[in-house]
DNA sequence: GCAATGACGCTCT
DNA sequence: CAGAGCGCCATTG
């Protein structure tokens, strides 16, 4: 069924599950951003579908948006775009006039060993 | 097993 | 900056 994991959970939704879980209040990932901390990357469609088929409330999927800072509806649920934006403003996430979340402020950087690189948001 | 579809992403126009 | 095209992989008919 289109609902997959209703049933079967692959391995790799279970590791794309966690790392939502991981997804500090306040802050955004992408969807291939995701995948590549599940050890997925560009594999960022597989993100889209672990989150479709896991449990509405079991995770904060809310944090989870497209590369481009907008919301990608599930067309089985498009009423899910509302919810998504309340929760995301609810937590102090911004969004610019054009409905996009700003990334430059709320891409969440997991510590990844933070020695060099780090353009460090505008910070406003 | 092939063809179509999908909570995506990157590149080119 | 917007739209179209192509690529990735899993699920479904």
């Amino acid at each position: 069924m289109k609902h997959a994991a209703s049933v079967t959970a692959p391995n790799k939704y279970v590791l794309i599950w966690d790392v939502v879980r991981r997804i500090p209040r306040g802050r955004v990932a992408s969807y291939g951003q995701v995948a590549d901390l599940a050890g997925l990357a560009g594999h960022a469609r597989l993100a889209g579908y672990a989150l479709h088929a896991s449990a509405a409330d079991a995770l904060p999927w809310h944090r989870v948006v497209n590369a481009e800072g907008r919301l990608s509806l599930a067309r089985t649920d498009p009423s899910s775009g509302m919810t998504q934006r309340l929760r995301l403003e609810r937590e102090g996430v911004r969004f610019d006039a054009r409905g996009r979340v700003d990334m430059t402020r709320h891409r969440w950087r997991p510590v990844v060993g933070q020695s060099a690189r780090r353009p460090l948001e505008p910070s406003r």
